[in-house]
DNA sequence: ACATCCACCTGCTCGC
DNA sequence: TGCGAGCAGGTGGATG
């Protein structure tokens, strides 16, 4: 579900709740919650009980709080995890899998629906120019990173033979791009995302990735994008980029540059949408 | 080492 | 109204 510009509205709406408190207590509901910490419910319990919050941070889809010792707890929303800021003591939801209380009156509520997303508490370590926590080590720089290197980034692309979609998705490539920003960053590039990459010339590439830095950026301002419930802010809000779409899910609708009607395609065991006269 | 497939879940919508 | 099929924003382990 969430890509970078969701996660990020998430950060940004978290991170003024967060910042400075201890987290009085922390309760995992569901165990499927913890499954990549090693010691589970109770090592993960332990860790961050007590600890103050002093930094929030994202590297893609891939969300952490900075704990006083150095370590942190990064959270995954998968297809479908939010973050919610609660009142102290709020019953858990049906989906509730973890529920963090913090010392200054607020609570934290990590809810998903699918149990695809997770969280972990680790060490912290340098990857690529950034301090991250281990579940982070092996995730690429983003698009919106600082001093991104666009042309460097295109020539290593270049290098796979996979669909530019493809790796466009491969989250040890670039990281935060999932399925609707792909998409869309493939149609204001028009490329088709199932040519090889090596078939694409860099300047080309430096192209897909410069839109893909404005979508990215453009889906930010508007807060992300929000189908339905399952993606909402800290305190329950969509966001509204969907009205921005050029591409994703709009099979059949007229493209905004041609007329010619969007297509839906199976790609990956899941849906593309390109317009087939523009994107080449 | 790389590339690809599909299992992992829950819930909603659609067609019969 | 019921029921099965298909679909959904993402990984990550197994297989080739």
């Amino acid at each position: 579900m969430p890509e970078l510009p969701e996660v990020e509205s998430v950060r940004r709406g978290l991170e003024p709740y967060v910042l400075g408190a201890r987290l009085d207590d922390v309760q995992v509901l569901r165990d499927r919650a913890v499954r990549r910490q090693a010691g589970g419910a109770a090592q993960f319990e332990g860790w961050a009980r007590g600890r103050t919050v002093v930094g929030t941070d994202r590297r893609g889809k891939f969300l952490w709080l900075v704990l006083d010792d150095g370590s942190a707890v990064t959270v995954h929303l998968g297809m479908s995890g939010q973050l919610r800021i609660e009142h102290p003591g709020t019953a858990p939801g049906r989906h509730t899998r973890a529920v963090f209380e913090l010392g200054n009156g607020h609570a934290v509520h990590f809810n998903d629906q699918r149990t695809f997303g997770w969280v972990w508490a680790t060490e912290m370590v340098d990857s690529a120019g950034k301090r991250v926590p281990v579940p982070a080590r092996d995730i690429a720089p983003d698009l919106l990173e600082p001093g991104l290197d666009v042309v460097a980034l295109a020539h290593r692309m270049r290098r796979s033979r996979s669909a530019v979609k493809r790796v466009l998705l491969n989250q040890n490539v670039v990281s935060g791009i999932g399925n609707i920003y792909a998409d869309e960053m493939l149609w204001a590039a028009r490329v088709d995302g199932k040519t090889p990459a090596d078939e694409v010339s860099v300047r080309r590439l430096a192209k897909l990735l410069r839109e893909g830095q404005r979508v990215l950026l453009a889906a930010l301002d508007a807060g992300g994008t929000s189908f339905d419930s399952l993606y909402v802010h800290v305190n329950g809000e969509s966001g509204y980029f969907d009205r921005s779409l050029n591409a994703y899910g709009r099979a059949g609708q007229p493209c905004a540059r041609c007329g010619t009607p969007i297509v839906r395609e199976q790609f990956m065991n899941r849906s593309s949408y390109l317009c087939p006269r523009c994107q080449r």
